[in-house]
DNA sequence: GTGGTCTAGACCACC
DNA sequence: GTGGTCTAGACCACT
């Protein structure tokens, strides 16, 4: 079965962000699970009409950072998740600069604290 | 009074997308209201210690969504907050998109849903 | 009487543009006839909250153009209008040119031809 | 096959505001469809001799208003014509907005009315 | 290869 | 004084 990736050429964030970001969705969400096997390359650039090498780049940063193993010849395979490398300070604080940064824009662009509030709690939830 | 903007060159995040969310930030605050000047651009470019052209670039970016007004010849002036150029569905969509990209990648690096909410909560409480 | 100028600093036309284009307007309406007086530039630049060196390029270009006539110690007053100066070719060929450039910019933000023609209409309607 | 893209420099009229025009024609005649290419930003600075910054600052102009996208690292693709971005009451007081500007610099000129609506009908047939 | 960002200057029109 | 436009370069991230 096809993994459910799609690519937003328009969005204007990187390619293989996307790619990274939805395939570390799908780890969490248990739809990869350790061992199961990722897409080849070529396939996954035809499917999505993308250049081989996006995807080959995306797949060695998911192996650097030990969500997947590249067994050359056989393929890209998920590995149990592993834990985290941030210590919870750093990760907190990372968190915060983000919010710093778009808070002010939304807010700016008209919506309530309350409205964002329920807009996060509506997109957590669909992780869970 | 000089306003208190800083810029970070070391941070990754672009210069003029640093000042963009400062300046929207102080406008949501309140210390900058409709009517106020900002600085000019060559005032500003050598205080910050930038090209001129970086401040053109952001005050074009809040000149073009509606929150400040360049009168050649004259300067650069806040506006009453005018037209919302975002009808709310699409605002709505725009931030969740924009946190569809980056809850995943909170959630891998090991932050739990409340600990997210916890965060925004508190970001949000500081901008009022 | 007060003559009904209108200044819009947003729109990016120079104020100083604005200013010859109605009383240009109001000189072809009848609003202004020969030997009419203009408010004096002390007046007119507190009335309009504009610069009086603005006033004086704008009433000197009139001058200049033959529209009006600055009396030292007097004031500006109306002249008879002068015959065009343009010949008819080079009149129909700056129009077309002024044209050339803003119908693509019309029909690709979506009006339609007959819309366009349905606005000329309207407008030159209001001159008579 | 190259764009037939000319630039005058001594019109008076900035570069970009050229190119911006020539560009939407070219969409409206169809000379340029959805999905084509546009020359690259480095390509069409040599061709016609212009700084890249200037071809920037117009495919960014463009892609705003919604004609073209910007792929980074692809090019600069035409689009669909999509979203208009204006709602047609806005759309219709732009319009006529600048008529106001210049049918009484045209009429005080010496045309008529019936020969500006002639040159309009003219070059508006051309656009077809 | 592509576009994204930034620097260091210039000349012009406008207020 | 102000912003508007343009040049001639640079380095970076992305496909």
């Amino acid at each position: 079965m096809a993994l459910p990736l799609h690519i937003n050429i328009q969005s204007g964030i990187p390619v293989y962000r996307q790619l990274l970001d939805q395939i570390r969705h799908l780890a969490i969400c248990g739809s990869l699970r350790p061992g199961d096997p990722l897409p080849s390359i070529r396939e996954l650039a035809a499917e999505l009409a993308l250049n081989p090498s996006t995807i080959v780049k995306t797949y060695d940063m998911l192996a650097q950072e030990g969500l997947v193993e590249k067994r050359p010849g056989a393929g890209v395979f998920m590995l149990s998740p592993p834990t985290p490398r941030l210590d919870p300070g750093e990760r907190e604080s990372r968190i915060r600069a983000e919010l710093q940064r778009l808070l002010p824009e939304w807010r700016s662009l008209g919506s309530s604290p309350s409205q964002i509030m329920r807009l996060l709690g509506e997109e957590l939830e669909k992780l869970e």
